[in-house]
DNA sequence: AGGCCTTTGAAGTCT
DNA sequence: AGACTTCAAAGGCCT
C-alpha cells in the first residue's frame, strides 16, 4: 500500500513554527483535552499540515523515501530537520522543542529532566520553578553525557532519560578522575548507573499520549487497557492526514533522539522491563492453531471475556469523529491493509494487521472476534447492511479467521463505518461478558 | 510491589 | 527476507 504524498503547499516549510500561534493551533486534530491533560505535543506542535513539509512525509507515506533507512539512526539531513531541531551549538538555543516533551503532562513532563546545568535549548519550555525542582529530585548532573558534538556538552536531556533503580550514592565513583581501575563490580554498578534512555514514542504512542485523556473523559472506562482498544480503533479511524501528522512527529522524534544519542540502540533497553512469561510468547503457527480452534470451538471459552475492555454501546467506543477526509478517501489504511492484493506493502503498519498478535489470550480474543465478526457478517450480508469489513476490525481480526473475500476486497471507509455502526454486534455483543458498564 | 493487560510502531534478534 | 520479540505509555487489576 501507498500512501500518496501529502498535499502540502510547499510554502509551508518556510513558516516560522518557533512560535506557536493560535492560528497553527487550529488544526484538524482533535486536540480536545482539558487544559491540566494538555498533551506534550500540543502546546509546541501544530498539527496543521502547514508544519509538515512534503519534503518529509512520514517514511511509509512517501515512496520516495527508502522505509528501511527511514528509522536507523542516523545524521539527519539538515533540511529534515529545520527548523524543528537546529541543533547546532550556535543555534540550539534559539528554537523551541517541537515535540514538547518537556511540557508537563498531568503534572509531569513527558520525559524527564536533567537538573542543573540545563541550557533551555528550547526557550517556550524553560523549567519553571516546579519543574526544574521536580526534575532535580530525580536526576543527578553525571546522567547525561553529551551524546553529540554538535550538542551542547551540558547534555540536552532528552526525555526519554530515565533515571535508573539506584540507591542513592554520596558521590559516583564513575565520575571520580582516579577510577582508572575499574573491577568487574564497579562496571556493573556503572552499568546500573547509566541512564535508561527510553525509546522514542512511536507515532501511535504520540497519539495515544494525546488522546487518552479524552477518551478516558468521554469513558467511564479508566484501565488503559480498555483505552488503548479505543484508542487503537480510532487510530485506525483516522485519516491518512491526521496519522500523517503523527508519523511525521514520530519520525521527527527519532532522528531528535539519534541525535541527542547517537550511540544509544534499542538493544539497550532489552531487559529493562521483566521478561514476560515465556509461555506468552507462542509461534505464530501456534497462534493461529489456537485462533482456528477458537473460531471452530467459539462456544467453549476464552481465559477472558474479550470484550472485558470493549463494552458495547460506548460513546468513546465510536470511531473518532467523522472527518470528511474519511469519507472521501476510501483507500484509507485499514482498508488497504485488508486488501493482500495491495501494492508496495512496505511499512511495517502494512503488514503488521496481517500478523497475529503474539499472545495467546488476545488470539483467543481475537478469535472470538472473528467468529463474531462472521457470524455477523452472515446476518448483515444478508440484510445487505455489510459488504466489506468493518475498519474496527481490520487489525484485530486475525487473517486466517478471515474469509479470503474479505481480503481481496478492500472496504470503502464510509460503507466501513456504516458497517462499523450496524453492528455494534461486532465488538462485543456475541460475547457480552463486559464487567464494567459506562454509565 | 510489581507484573499483566491492551494498543501500534520501531527496531532488535532469530531462523 | 521474513518471522518473531521487545519496548515505548498508561493505569486499573491481579497475584
Amino acid at each position: 500500500m501507498k500512501w500518496p504524498l501529502l498535499d502540502v503547499p510547499s510554502s509551508a516549510t518556510v513558516k516560522d513554527t518557533r512560535s506557536p500561534s493560535p492560528a497553527h493551533l487550529s488544526n484538524k486534530v482533535p486536540v480536545v483535552q482539558p487544559p491540566h491533560h494538555m498533551h506534550p505535543l500540543t502546546p509546541l506542535i501544530t498539527y496543521s499540515n502547514d508544519h509538515f513539509s512534503p519534503g518529509s512525509p512520514p517514511t511509509h507515506l512517501s515512496p520516495e523515501i527508502d522505509p528501511k533507512t527511514a528509522g536507523i539512526p542516523r545524521p539527519p539531513h539538515p533540511s529534515e530537520l529545520s527548523p524543528y531541531y537546529p541543533l547546532s551549538p550556535g543555534a540550539v538555543g534559539q528554537i523551541p522543542h517541537p515535540l514538547g516533551w518537556l511540557v508537563p503532562q498531568q503534572g509531569q513532563p513527558m520525559y524527564s529532566l536533567p537538573p542543573g546545568g540545563f541550557r533551555h535549548p528550547y526557550p517556550a519550555l524553560a523549567m519553571n520553578a516546579s519543574m526544574s525542582s521536580l526534575v532535580s529530585s530525580r536526576f543527578s548532573p553525571h546522567m547525561v553525557a553529551p551524546a553529540h558534538p554538535g550538542l551542547p556538552t551540558s547534555g540536552i536531556p532528552h526525555p526519554a532519560i530515565v533515571p535508573p533503580i539506584v540507591k542513592q550514592e554520596p558521590a559516583p565513583p564513575s565520575l571520580s578522575p582516579a577510577m582508572s581501575a575499574k573491577s568487574p563490580v564497579t562496571v556493573k554498578k556503572e552499568e546500573e548507573k547509566k541512564p535508561h534512555v527510553k525509546k522514542p514514542l512511536n507515532a501511535f504512542m504520540l497519539y495515544m499520549k494525546e488522546m487518552r485523556a479524552k477518551v478516558v473523559a468521554e469513558c467511564t472506562l479508566k484501565e488503559s487497557a480498555a483505552i488503548n482498544q479505543i484508542l487503537g480503533r480510532k487510530w485506525h479511524n483516522l485519516s491518512r492526514e491526521e496519522q500523517a501528522k503523527y508519523y511525521e512527529l514520530a519520525r521527527k522524534e527519532r532522528q531528535l533522539h539519534s541525535q541527542l544519542y547517537p550511540t544509544w540502540s534499542a538493544r539497550d533497553n532489552y531487559g529493562k522491563k521483566k521478561k514476560r512469561k515465556r509461555e506468552k510468547q507462542l509461534s505464530q503457527t501456534q497462534s493461529q492453531q489456537q485462533v482456528q480452534e477458537a473460531e471452530g470451538a467459539l462456544a467453549s471459552k476464552s481465559k477472558k471475556p474479550c470484550v472485558q475492555y470493549l463494552p458495547p454501546e460506548k460513546s468513546c467506543d465510536s470511531p473518532a469523529s467523522s472527518h470528511g477526509s474519511m469519507l472521501d478517501s476510501p483507500a484509507t489504511p485499514s482498508a488497504a491493509l485488508a486488501s493482500p492484493a495491495a501494492p508496495a506493502a512496505t511499512h511495517s503498519e502494512q503488514a503488521q494487521p496481517l500478523s497475529l498478535t503474539t499472545k495467546p489470550e488476545s488470539r483467543a480474543q481475537l478469535a472470538l472476534h472473528s467468529a463474531a465478526f462472521l457470524s455477523a457478517k452472515a446476518t448483515a450480508t444478508s440484510s445487505g447492511q455489510m459488504g466489506s469489513q468493518p475498519p474496527l476490525l481490520s487489525r484485530p481480526l486475525p487473517l486466517g479467521s478471515l474469509p479470503t473475500a474479505l481480503l481481496t476486497s478492500p472496504p470503502s471507509f464510509p460503507a466501513a463505518l456504516h458497517a462499523h455502526q450496524a453492528l455494534p454486534v461486532l465488538q462485543a455483543q456475541p460475547l457480552s461478558l463486559v464487567t464494567k458498564s459506562a454509565h
